[in-house]
Order: structure tokens, then sequence, then C-alpha cells
DNA sequence: TGCATGTATGTCAGTAATGACATATACTTC
DNA sequence: GAAGTATATGTCATTACTGACATACATGCA
């Protein structure tokens, strides 16, 4: 199983709406996770090209190690807003961060 | 003054960084307010373009009417979650949302 | 004018997200 | 195998966001 795959599962266990079930998901909780997963890959690969590690990041967006890991992870408890600044922290366009999104 | 510059400016009155002033915007910060009002005119258009209310689309999500209207004015009280979720609830795909993002 | 409908603004108690911290795991390199 | 570096996971007090509500403003229409 591709690790893409495994988190997007990872990440539906979630506080969903009424289906719970993961076959249940509508179509918007879908592509909300989608989207998480999509940003967390996205904040884990611009990191790692710019050579920077978690504890730098953190730093740099006055967050903490901890923090920035469970962002990649796709942890619940991150909110998009956090997601989407780091991402900017890492010199991220709006342009970028649209083909993050966009991608398949 | 066009609406869309007006609200840019509005939505600046909020917890900046270091440098207060609006001159004093840095890349990430600018990049990030304007992203928001992005998707709070994306908002705006797409629940009108349904012909859907306020009162509508705040049902639609468990939401409140007065939060709606507070999303698509650009209040620093909104996050990111609650207004890609509302794009997502009326219809709104991963892709399109993409475009409303790197729309210039 | 009065009334209905839609939107805007302010407040607030409850809840969710936050940074900080401790600690664990995984690799290197010596 | 100890020590160093990077990342992962759990907990918790503080902060930020939330829905709900009240109320104000705007427009249209009888």
């Amino acid at each position: 199983m591709r690790e893409s795959k495994r988190k997007k599962l990872e990440a539906a266990g979630w506080k969903l709406g009424s289906p719970k079930e993961l076959l249940g998901l509508s179509a918007e909780e879908q592509a909300y996770i989608e989207l998480r997963v999509k940003l967390a890959g996205g904040l884990k690969a611009k990191r790692q090209a710019r050579g920077v590690t978690q504890v730098q990041l953190a730093q740099s967006i006055r967050s903490s190690q901890s923090r920035v890991a469970k962002m990649e992870s796709g942890d619940p408890t991150v909110s998009l807003d956090l997601l989407v600044k780091s991402l900017l922290a890492l010199g991220t366009s709006n342009r970028e961060l649209a083909e993050i999104i966009a991608r398949r």
C-alpha cells in the first residue's frame, strides 16, 4: 500500500459527520481529508527540499517540533491555518499552494 | 477603491508579526491575507451563484448566519478550516478551490 | 409607512487548537 | 554501544475559534 493511501485512511480516523464508517464518507468530507493529506505531504516535501529540519521550521513559525511532526503526519488536531502558514513560511507562493491542492 | 482592495486592507487590521504597519507586511503575511480574501470572495460568489442565503448555508454546515457573514467579510476570527469547509459544502471541488487560490 | 427578507456586527460561554515539554524511536558516526 | 541528530507521540494549561443570540442595517413591496 502506498504511503499516501495509508495516510489518507489514517486521516479518516477523524471526527466525521453522521456516517462514521469510512465507506460512508460524503463527497465534502472526502475532499476535506484529501486536502489535508495533500497539504501535509506538500509541507514535508517542501521542507525536505529546502533542507530544513522540523526544529528549524518550528522556530521560523514560532511553533514547536512536535507540532511540525503532527502537521506532516496529518494529525487531526492541526488546523489548516497552521498548515498553510507553515507552507507559506517555507516560501510557497499562493500559486504553488494551488498546485499542491489541485494535484491528484 | 475597488471592494476587493478595500477588504484586503481591512483584513490587514490583524494580529500581525513584528512590523505592525501595513507597509511592513512580509511576503508570507501578504500571501496569507491574500489567500483569505480570495477564499472569502470565492465563498460569497459561490453561494450567490448557487442562489443560497447565508441562513441556508449556515444550516448546511451547522453554523450560524452571523458566522457566514463574518466569513464573507474576511473577519480575522474565522479559521481557514471553516472557510474551506463552507466552500466544500457548496459543492466546490479541490480543483476549483485551487483555481480560487491561484486566481490573481 | 409598516413588514418581510437578507445581511452585518457585537458579545459570550463552551470547545478545539496551540506551544511547550517530556519522552520514545530511528539512524549515524565514533 | 554510547552519543548526537532528526522525527514521532502523549499530555496539559493557555489561547483562539465556535455557535448562538441579540440587534442593527438594507432593500423591496404591499
